[in-house]
RNA sequence: GCGGGAGUCGCCCAGCCUGGUCAAAGGCGUAGGGCUUAGGACCCUAUCUCUUAGGAGUUCGUGGGUUCAAAUCCCACCUCCCGCACCA
């Protein structure tokens, strides 16, 4: 039968609403709080989004049925900037991101207009993404909702903010950002054209001497200073003449530009032709050795300083351009000077010899300095020299370092002596402002930064992460490294939806800063939302009194206003639901939000209200591939509800991969959960929870399968192994009732439906946390009266474990395995079949194999002699055959049957077979199959197969 | 470079933690059959090689090792993917 997913998902959603099934007040039950990352309502939630949300969802669902108190709350982070350059576009009628709205996110274009204003842009999405939510089903207690531009979450920010002021854990210094010259503003990929991010290189100034001027040269390699044998200046290029704090110097004029930008104070003097350059000497700092300026026409203008340091021998451009100009037509006297030059060889590296730059240059087939595989033997030559190459004895107190090892020690060291200086640039050049303008790199003083590097603060956050709960646990080893790392770390920005820093009202506390701790404020939004509280109110000393109890509650009541009871039971509140229990988050946020999460919370709270638990999921393919607005392959969530249920969706999502890995997500995958649900709920429809009577030996093993199943699936949940225990809900059970139905059906039973309704509704109520609407209407069609999401999760039961009816059911089919397998091999058709099955004796010789082999026994050898020094089982050595093969019989099998088998001894083959075999045989054969022992008196036996028999493995005849 | 992860039977993807139920689940594809007016959907059977008796052989990136026993544990190597920041 079809299934009207979209009625049936209503129906349900509305009756949870109804009945408030997810708002969570405290009570006298244990708790569970469960958080996921709120989302950035700059866009519509697609499937990839959903995944983290579903997760979550299922865990929430799961502990309360489990019985705890579970409260699961939602916000929305209306903090950043992408939203701000989302409006602006709009207001400058950007064709790119209107089509996208239009078309890709169906927004009205009504809705659109007023996308000049971030917060119509935010408050849209934010609407639109809760109503996916609710669709989604996810258990979500909506009366804590908040947006993080609520004037109490910036009092709470603000709050937060001067505690890790008061701690020390801000601190200010200066930071380079990318920077648009026109609009005075710090860029971020959001905010230039065909969203770049703006990178950039620090370079290291080698300060020349030239008369009484400096010219300074670029270069990422300061450990070539000790190679450099000329200079590259183009003639073509007019270079300026400026003072940079006290200091004359001649750079290019975008160079100049550049360090307007850099914390340094520049006056312009005048101008010198590159060409009146050529020919000249400058000296080399620290050595006091003069070198000439050469002309090179590879050199830019825009890049570096427009000067460039030649080091022949370990940069191929330099190498390249000596030979062309040794080529050319030159002036007598330069000519001398140009053939004076020999490389300087001052690093060695396996693979290369003197002069690494020339055998590069020849390998690539350089034409000249112009060619632009000259970039591609620079990287090469760069990357092999820096990471396997060691600095000669020409290179002083550096000799015999390692180049990755030397290139910091001796910037330092230049820098220090004041041969140096630093020059920050974009290296994606040109980098365009959203205005328009090209952006530059700048320094920005009085940036204000939580410090990270803090080495306190990050072992109090190690102490936190290892008493925490890591899943899955192979994510662990990863935020011990994050944690490494970390150094201080910009924690405001200077435009942007949040909060004012406190003390500096011209900052904005950042993103990735005021979304640390509000999960304290989902304990607190209640009260403000129902207007309990309102934000005029509340002074810092009230959140030190919830939060940290602190302070006096007479004294806060008179500050605030609010009454003794209602701060009472707000701080209850707080103690009751704090800490948090799991957090939930994509993986992306590991390096980021997760690990400042624990960060803040270590730094702010008690130990005792420290998070307990971080779940982190994989991202979602689709089809194989990311999910990107370029490829067209972003599916809406709520699309795709629309299209499929929401159930389906959910269930997906859950099934395509394990916690960490990327979900594939596709379509047909959809379809086919969505049959697999139907056939299911096909059969809710005939069963019955009558009384059975007495059960057969296929009823007791398909109860012992069911608690066989509760148990994994719950410990797969526990986990957060959800891939692993949907599967085994919905697909590994269902070759058991496959073997049930072969069995039921041979016995031609119909006194069935009671067994199938019991395992049934064990089914679908842990299908339930996946799949909530649909198990809701199968748990109503199954007849049970309340809801199946306020059911109990099935405990697992071991009395309803019968281990000899798994082991008997085993050995028939093994039985009628084999039966099939020398069927398949002999390709005829069977009149009759006869199985024997093994003698007492047998049975003895087995069971002390057994033991033996239990105790860890395994040689033939000796145990073949000690069976012969026993008189009971000594007759064996007539049969050495039976002991290698029941060894090998026994080895095969998992120890767990084996363990079976030695505590039912008493197991008796014939019988069983001759009770359970005839029907299955004549069903699945159609033969008549008949039973004997090999030791029965009156046996039919025309091929001598009966002595073939061992125990669990009876010989068949088959004619 | 540093750090993390992965390589499985045509494809996708389980299994590895805790060695034996593993020629290895499930899905897709393919072949045959059923159902259907037909198509789809669904159901059944088969899908490494050999085999006229339930068997044997060769497989889990490559090469070694440990073990009675290795996809699983140890060592080395090869290949691929992701993160490395001021951005949500």
């Amino acid at each position: 039968m079809k299934i009207n997913w979209k009625e049936i998902e209503a129906k349900w959603r509305t009756k949870w609403s109804e009945n408030k099934d997810f708002e969570t007040d405290p009570n006298e039950k244990q708790k569970k709080f469960i958080t996921v990352a709120y989302p950035y309502p700059n866009s519509p939630q697609h499937i990839g989004h959903g995944r983290t949300y579903t997760l979550a969802d299922v865990h929430a669902r799961f502990y309360r049925m489990l019985g705890f108190n579970v409260l699961f709350p939602m916000g929305f982070h209306y903090t950043g900037t992408p939203i701000l350059g989302m409006a602006k576009r709009v207001e400058a009628n950007d064709k790119e991101i209107i089509n996208n709205l239009k078309n890709l996110y169906g927004v009205p274009e009504d809705t659109i207009k007023e996308f000049v204003e971030p917060i119509k842009i935010a408050s849209y999405f934010h609407q639109e993404i809760k109503a996916g939510m609710i669709e989604m089903g996810y258990s979500i207690d909506w009366r804590r909702e908040f947006t993080t531009i609520d004037p109490m979450y910036a009092k709470f920010i603000e709050w937060q903010i001067k505690i890790l002021k008061e701690k020390k854990l801000i601190i200010q210094g200066s930071h380079p950002v990318g920077w648009c010259p026109k609009d005075q503003n710090p860029v971020s990929q959001h905010d230039t054209l065909g969203d770049v991010e703006p990178d950039f290189t620090e370079y290291i100034l080698i300060k020349f001497k030239f008369e009484n001027y400096i010219i300074p040269t670029a270069t990422l390699r300061p450990e070539t200073i000790f190679g450099v044998v000329n200079l590259w200046v183009n003639p073509e290029i007019i270079y300026k003449k400026i003072t940079v704090n006290n200091e004359k110097w001649i750079v290019s004029k975008e160079c100049a530009y550049k360090m307007e930008f850099l914390d340094k104070k520049i006056t312009y003097e005048g101008e010198i032709k590159g060409s009146e350059l050529i020919g000249k000497t400058v000296t080399v700092p620290h050595r006091n050795e003069s070198i000439v300026i050469l002309p090179a026409n590879f050199v830019e203008s825009e890049t570096g300083t427009g000067v460039v340091m030649s080091v022949p021998s370990h940069a191929p451009f330099d190498y390249q351009a000596l030979i062309d100009l040794k080529k050319s037509q030159m002036e007598p006297e330069l000519s001398k000077k140009v053939n004076a030059i020999t490389p300087i060889s001052i690093i060695v590296t396996e693979g290369y010899g003197e002069n690494p730059a020339k055998e590069a240059v020849e390998k690539f087939k350089i034409v000249d300095q112009n060619d632009p595989k000259l970039e591609e033997a620079t990287k090469e030559v760069y990357s092999k020299e820096f990471y396997e190459g060691k600095l000669k004895s020409n290179t002083e107190q550096f000799a015999g370092i390692k180049v990755a090892f030397a290139k910091d020690t001796i910037k330092e060291w230049l820098i220090k002596n004041k041969h140096a200086d630093i020059l920050l640039e974009l290296t994606n050049t040109p980098v365009r402002c959203r205005c328009g303008a090209e952006c530059v790199v700048k320094v920005l003083n009085n940036q204000w930064f939580l410090n990270y590097g803090d080495m306190n603060w990050k072992e109090k956050a190690t102490k936190c992460f290892d008493s925490m709960n890591i899943l899955p646990q192979e994510i662990r080893t990863e935020f011990n490294y994050v944690i490494g790392w970390l150094r201080e770390r910009a924690c405001a920005r200077q435009h942007g939806l949040g909060t004012k820093l406190p003390w500096d009202k011209d900052w904005i506390v950042e993103s990735l800063s005021d979304s640390v701790i509000y999960m304290a404020y989902y304990t607190i939004s209640k009260f403000i939302n129902n207007k309990t509280i309102v934000s005029d109110n509340l002074t810092s000393e009230f959140f030190d009194y919830i939060f940290l109890d602190k302070g006096d509650l007479e004294k806060i009541s008179s500050i605030t206003k609010i009454s003794n009871n209602i701060i009472t039971e707000i701080k209850k509140e707080f103690q009751y639901f704090y800490p948090v229990d799991s957090r939930h988050s994509g993986r992306d946020l590991v390096p980021n939000h997760l690990t400042f999460f624990v960060l803040n919370h270590v730094a702010i709270f008690p130990e005792s209200n420290w998070p307990r638990e971080i779940v982190v999921n994989g991202s979602v393919l689709m089809n194989g591939s990311k999910m990107s607005k370029s490829m067209g392959n972003i599916i809406p969530l709520r699309k795709a509800i629309a299209d499929y249920g929401a159930d389906p969706i959910r269930l997906a999502i859950i099934i395509s991969a394990e916690l960490l890995q990327d979900a594939d997500f596709n379509m047909e995958s959809v379809g086919g959960i969505q049959n697999k649900i139907e056939s299911l709920f096909d059969q809710c429809f005939s069963l019955k929870a009558e009384k059975s009577d007495v059960l057969e030996a296929e009823d007791i093993w398909i109860k012992s399968k069911t608690q066989k199943m509760i148990s994994q699936v719950t410990i797969a949940v526990e986990k957060m192994r959800l891939r692993e225990a949907l599967h085994d809900i919905l697909f590994g059970f269902e070759s058991d009732l496959s073997w049930y139905m072969k069995r039921v059906t041979a016995k031609n039973r119909n006194n069935i439906s009671s067994i199938i309704h019991e395992v049934n509704s064990i089914r679908i109520a842990m299908l339930s946390p996946f799949a909530p609407h649909i198990a809701e209407e199968m748990w109503e069609k199954l007849g049970h009266s309340g809801m199946v999401s306020k059911s109990a999760w099935p405990i697992f039961s071991q009395i309803n474990v019968d281990p000899i009816s798994i082991q008997s059911e085993e050995y028939l089919k093994g039985v009628i395995e084999d039966i099939t397998k020398i069927l398949k091999v002999t390709k005829m058709t069977p009149q009759k079949i006869t199985i024997y099955t093994a003698d007492l004796f047998k049975f003895k010789v087995y069971h002390f194999i057994l033991e033996k082999i239990t105790k860890g026994q395994t040689n033939m050898g000796i145990i073949m002699k000690e069976l012969m020094a026993n008189p009971d089982t000594e007759e064996i050595k007539k049969n050495p055959d039976f002991v290698q093969k029941t060894i090998k019989d026994i080895l095969s099998e998992p120890t767990e049957i084996r363990n079976t088998k030695i505590e039912s001894k008493k197991f008796n083959e014939k019988n069983f077979l001759a009770n359970e075999l005839a029907e299955l045989g004549r069903k699945e054969f159609s033969v008549e199959i008949q039973v004997f022992s090999e030791s029965d008196s009156e046996i039919y036996d025309p091929k001598e197969k009966a002595r073939h028999a061992r125990p669990f493995k009876p010989a068949i005849l088959i004619e």
